[in-house]
DNA sequence: TCCGCTTATGAGAACGTTATCACCAGGTGA
DNA sequence: TCACCTGGTGATAACGTTCTCATAAGCGGA
């Protein structure tokens, strides 16, 4: 099957020969471009074929400088809203003949760094990131500047000339927040999951102004749930927002300091399924019924939500479609450098079940 | 930043030219190999830092032969089991230097056979995957017969001169069901989500020769299953056994039609947690209690079996760390090809919550 | 002074494709 | 007959690296 000493994979040139005929007219019979008559054609296919002839996209590449590859940088694979996006992602990017190279980045800004070098060192046509944090920015910048088509997902950053693609956040959240006060509801908390380091800011201008503060999508629901809050004629608490990272663990910490108050939330939002779960579990080690004693809205509509104790009453994102979305975007400026970056807020609906109930 | 018209990339020439050394010196002071003196490694790399110059991976595989990429390719990312192994396969490629590129199959060969050729016309080192059916058999082997480094993932196949890395899944299920049959149930179904086609040698040979079946992980499971019934003296019943998909509706629908049987199961084992999801769902349709009417168990202790209602037995895998076994498995591989093909049964953990009850 | 060894450098080949150009035969129109 | 196109073909450059080899300079020891 294989000829070629060095890899053991057989060239163009092995083919080549076995037809007995050139490089070029073999590349083109195998390529299908240029003119090759019948005879040759069928030749060269019958000698591809006895040597298991693989083409070297490699090669392919040096010369069209098309990898027909995007890579993808995201947070944490193991997050529903992320595993679903990615789904869209790869769905629609082999609809069109691409590959994609994935990295996880674990929300460290090191590994995101690293990942988009040798991301770019492979030289993929485009780039789907969620950026960790806004120290970033200036480097993520010189690299569109530098003709790299770049898509956000999930997160935008401000200044940043880059398509985004993500839930219209502050209206979901602010829907979210009405339904509780609707339901009676005056303290309310929210577990933002946000790195630590932002909650100093969440706190102190009270989210004043939101759009500054960087990159990741929980300034915008804070901003919303705020928006909501002051329209009701309800001044947020400082003592209700939390920050204290994403992990289960940490939310179901978080949750429990925050039930733990003198005067504790009758109401909290997570501001994304992960945390949720972390809440849940936090509320059962505390003995605390949901939603009689306390009740709870989740951000994404993870597969469990209807599932789970009580089914939980969720903002849901289409996950799905935004990945695609994203992808569709990037190929798309792939194909078209010159567009105008353009920023896609979807929307979220809010799905009520049994996790929110009068105060 | 870019320099050369064509890609507007600074390559190794460019450098070398504004730092007025041969492409040569260029290169052994970019690359680190070689005798550089310490003044023309510092002018080359002032150079390279000017241009915004960064190596063009493609070309460089081009000549040493060595990519530094795995192929993975799943069944369905949006499974815990798929994307908890899929973290556990990243990271370990990471820390070794290696990038993922990631396909997902949704079960379809069409779609893996396309797969696994992208794969191997981009060069990658070697593949981890899950082989979606028997069909490819032959393909996969002369694959590995040409000397591409492959691991199989969760799924093993017979003959195959493969690693292979997975749960150990009849000994696994036999445990969970021993635990069913020591809380006194006898009538014990299993939703084994395998594809439909699969159903009628399931029941006829009635899992006699459950190796010959082929590559996925049920006919294993089924024999464990078997195993425990035939050891406790129970002949299991062919109408007790669903293979309809591994979807979550297919699940449901599953579920509902072995309740609705006249003298239904009083226990249930589904095959993964999707699975064990519909099962919920169709309880829950039908105004079934769990447990009290109807125990179940799930496979894969996915990060909200503790907080579904009720709080779910599972036979927990070790997803993360056998996605990581998988991963170091291929780069010793690599490394190493002309190791003896092993495999890996990992043992799973049964852990009981609040599904399962006597009868 | 000459030999041998090390260090620093450059010229050019190689990887496996595609792209460019030139060539030839054979047909067509004037 | 000549000019012109056109389908089929081959030689060879190009992509951007790394690798192989040759060479030159420096230096210590005999």
């Amino acid at each position: 099957m294989s000829q070629n000493g060095a890899t053991g994979m057989a060239t163009v040139l092995d083919v080549a020969k076995l037809a007995g005929v050139s490089t070029a007219t073999a590349a083109r019979a195998l390529g299908g471009y240029g003119s090759v008559s019948p005879a040759t054609l069928q030749r060269v296919q019958a000698a591809a074929a006895e040597l298991g002839y693989r083409p070297n996209a490699l090669a392919r590449s040096m010369i069209t400088g098309l990898t027909h590859t995007v890579g993808i940088v995201l947070a944490d694979i193991e997050n529903p809203f992320f595993y679903g996006a990615l789904r869209g992602i790869t769905d629609t990017a082999r609809s069109e003949g691409f590959d994609v190279l994935l990295a996880n980045t674990d929300e460290d800004p090191a590994h995101e760094h690293n990942a988009i070098a040798a991301l770019v060192e492979r030289r993929v046509e485009g780039l789907i990131l969620c950026p960790t944090d806004g120290e970033s920015r200036a480097h993520l910048s010189s690299l569109i500047e530098s003709g790299m088509p770049i898509v956000l997902l999930d997160r935008s950053m401000r200044g940043l000339k880059a398509d985004s693609v993500g839930l219209d956040n502050r209206h979901a959240a602010a829907d979210a927040t009405r339904h509780l006060i609707e339901l009676g509801h005056r303290r309310i908390g929210i577990i933002t999951g946000g790195p630590p380091e932002a909650e100093a800011s969440l706190r102190r201008p009270m989210m004043k102004s939101v759009e500054q503060i960087g990159n990741t999508t929980f300034p915008a629901r804070a901003a919303g749930f705020r928006d909501a809050m002051l329209a009701a004629g309800i001044e947020p608490r400082r003592e209700y927002l939390s920050a204290a990272g994403f992990h289960r663990h940490e939310a179901e910490a978080a949750t429990s300091e925050l039930m733990q108050l003198a005067e504790p939330p009758t109401a909290i939002i997570a501001f994304d399924s992960i945390l949720a779960l972390g809440a849940l579990l936090a509320f059962r080690q505390l003995g605390l019924r949901c939603p009689e004693d306390v009740s709870l809205v989740g951000f994404d509509d993870a597969e469990w939500a209807e599932v789970v104790s009580p089914p939980l009453s969720v903002v849901r994102q289409p996950v799905y479609d935004i990945g695609a979305k994203a992808c569709r975007l990037l190929l798309d400026r792939i194909k078209n450098p010159e567009r105008k970056p353009s920023s896609y807020r979807m929307k979220g609906t809010f799905i009520e079940r049994e996790s929110t109930a009068p105060v």
